[in-house]
DNA sequence: GATTGATCTGAACGATTGTTCATTTATCAC
DNA sequence: GTGATAAATGAACAATCGTTCAGATCAATC
């Protein structure tokens, strides 16, 4: 055997992921070429068929990994006790988890239809998983009484463009820290849902 | 003279626009081409530049246009008597005049990134005042009681999301039909502000 | 039917696209 | 050092990009 497998690979290969992630989220997916993301890692081209296998896998694989993650941490995260304590955790969760990767955010909302069919299947069936997770929590709050909700579904997608949309406004510098939105929203949240 | 100006224009022109809107709805500005466009309108690439200065104007003049007619709706319409009166009209109204023209409004939300500097803040200042109108409603309504805001300014970006959203899972041929979507959304929204 | 001018074609332009690959370079094990 | 292999280069590929323009075509006026 000669040298470890991939003694470069693994330097390289993140900064061409967390390149094209930055070109994709500020120029789109289409807009941003090859060559783009190689120069902004400081390498030629030809170099990122080293680890990709092509333009379309980039963007998949980033936004596969991005929904993994996101429904591994909300599998993780503490939920409370009860249809209410488990809104707040959730509101709070997709607030705080949103805001700290906007770039991956962005891309998986705004890529969707540069993906190729399967592709864009298999991410979409993991957007509806996390979608069906609110769902059961306002279903089971609609059925024990907690919640007020004339349309589980409806109150669902409301409650979820209503949170991620925190994502297309919030800056870093900006007026308001990060717990003070979360408990604005919760309060806007809980109210809607009759509770 | 000879023929009267744009006796072919008059149809071309719009069949361009509206070929666009299509196309850069379906998938993405920067990976239309202005040979599909053409294709789409039944007419060679080169005869695009005589309704167009470039691909970037088919663009900004479709998202200007776009605002300009929202703007001139929500002039229009009746927003009754009050602050409560004025926010179940613009509920109401955003729903139904966002499902009308989904292409429109997809691209004005997505493409954003796609215009120059110049062009981008004309967008984002119809889209501001757009905003304003909402938040001067919440404001009223805070200040003579109708309402219960923590902050007006993220009240409103809230409601804008939440009744957006409705655009991208709403189909015709749905579960719902429009008005009981409309009723729904303005049932949570009234919550939302504490009404 | 001739004239006129708007409309469109079709070819061409230089630049750029994603991707491939023979070759060179760099790094490790021995 | 020597040999082996991973990683990167740099040129090349066919295709496509937005845009231009001379020339053909068309319809309305006289």
């Amino acid at each position: 055997m000669a040298r470890k497998t991939g003694s470069h690979s693994e330097i390289t290969g993140p900064l061409i992921r967390q390149a094209a992630e930055e070109l994709f989220a500020e120029h789109g997916y289409a807009a941003v070429s090859m060559r783009q993301i190689a120069a902004k890692v400081g390498v030629q081209a030809g170099a990122l068929y080293n680890y990709t296998a092509d333009k379309q896998s980039l963007l998949f694989d980033m936004m596969q990994a991005h929904m993994d993650d996101l429904l591994a941490a909300w599998g993780a995260e503490d939920k409370g006790q009860g249809p209410m304590d488990a809104l707040e955790a959730f509101t709070r969760f997709h607030i705080r988890y949103h805001l700290a990767r906007p770039k991956a955010v962005f891309i998986a909302y705004m890529e969707l239809r540069n993906l190729t069919p399967e592709n864009f299947q298999v991410i979409e069936d993991l957007r509806k998983t996390y979608e069906t997770h609110l769902e059961n929590i306002l279903q089971a709050g609609k059925d024990d009484g907690t919640f007020t909700l004339a349309d589980t579904k409806l109150a669902a997608m409301a409650v979820i463009a209503m949170l991620t949309g925190v994502t297309t406004w919030y800056r870093d510098d900006g007026r308001l820290t990060q717990d003070r939105i979360e408990r604005v929203y919760w309060n806007m949240v809980r109210k809607a849902v009759g509770a």
